[in-house]
DNA sequence: GTTGACCCAGAACAAATAGTCGGGTAGTAT
DNA sequence: ATACTACCCGACTATTTGTTCTGGGTCAAC
């Protein structure tokens, strides 16, 4: 199939996304039809066949306002993905930001948080100031199986959860997480300690109110 | 107005946010009582009534699946805003990712993204790795009038966009931006020195791929 | 008790919306 | 020439979807 794009489907893309932007939901036919300055609805039809066809978009049949642009529709644009930001998770269950200790204990939490991909959690302390992670900001954990020496992680140390900088070098202790505060000290690993998953944003405090 | 939500409004907030999530787009009013176990669409009208009536969502009239979460309804929900990132802040004009050096110089961008509430940068270079952002990583920046001392800020210098800590205290040079990497210096203000917005998330370099 | 807010049942209605049918034009490749 | 693709026109239909109506039940506040 032919991958290429004519620049009539672009536009219903760029049409599209826009007005994902301006409304925060996709438009109709309608809406459609009338941004691109024609006057049947075929054409909309056709150029939105052509471009979930390739793959740019989704749609759901007989639903109202159903066009999804997909990963490779963002990419054609240039522009930020924003599925990521809409859907980090898989499951469904909520997301819900926990408190979690700086100094590495006292997490009443069940652990079926745990199992999301992707899942917030509010710091307290100062054991990674050094880092950019103050007291009050949220992070953003995503799980993971493998970890990279210098990334910032989520442990579980027999049952207590806590962020740091995960190390590994040839040097003893070997491996071990970092507090990022000259204050506190290393942690080697132990047998019971079990990384969960990496940092992959932090929202600093006032992030919340940043919305209106 | 009683601002005060009920345990069904609430539910009906977290199915519209979980279909967005898993769809791209709001529910349907049947969809909406499917989820909600009720056999009556009235019970849906009534409480989007509410909602909307609070300022948690907003809805157009007779269109289908136009159901918008508002800023306050994140909050209520404990969500990241997706407003900022989707870009339903003021303008229509598109957030693009620009390209920014760790040593303050070399953007060829126009000014009005900097007129967006919120925007992304990615960042380049080293001079901000003592506070946890390091080359590759995206900020989200937001627009400020007022400025604290220690906050992470986007300034412009001659034209010349960077991003430091901002500080301000009783001993000289009195207000300056700091390089978080011993490696360069402070830069003192100037009059040609303009501060543009805080950082109010570090998205680590990865992020985008977290999402599938 | 009475009131009112909140929530639900069941049905009918009206508007919005997606999809269809049968064409037409222009360009381009075979 | 012929065929093919991309795009468009105009009118129409079928379905989805939002809205309205009448009524009932529960629970807490007054």
């Amino acid at each position: 199939m032919d991958k290429r794009i004519t620049k009539r489907q672009k536009d219903l893309l760029s049409i599209v996304y826009k007005h994902i932007i301006d409304t925060g939901y996709p438009p109709t036919f309608e809406e459609m039809r009338e941004c691109l300055g024609v006057s049947s609805n075929q054409s909309v039809v056709d150029l939105l066949s052509k471009l979930e066809e390739k793959s740019f978009i989704k749609r759901t049949e007989s639903a109202a306002r159903s066009v999804a642009i997909l990963p490779l529709g963002y990419e054609l644009l240039g522009k930020p993905p924003l599925a990521p930001f809409l859907g980090v998770t898989t499951a469904g269950i909520p997301i819900e930001p926990i408190e979690i200790s700086g100094e590495w204990q006292q997490v009443s939490q069940d652990a079926a948080l745990l199992r999301e991909e992707v899942f917030l959690l509010k710091i307290r302390g100062d054991s990674m100031i050094n880092a950019g992670i103050d007291d009050g900001d949220v992070v953003l954990v995503k799980s993971e199986k493998e970890f990279v020496s210098g990334h910032i992680v989520l442990a579980d140390i027999d049952g207590e959860k806590t962020v740091k900088r995960f190390i590994s070098d040839d040097k003893p202790p070997y491996v071990y997480l970092k507090p990022e505060n000259p204050k506190y000290s290393v942690i080697p690993a132990t047998d019971k300690m079990r990384l969960v998953g990496r940092v992959i944003s932090v929202l600093k405090d006032g992030y919340w109110k940043s919305a209106k």
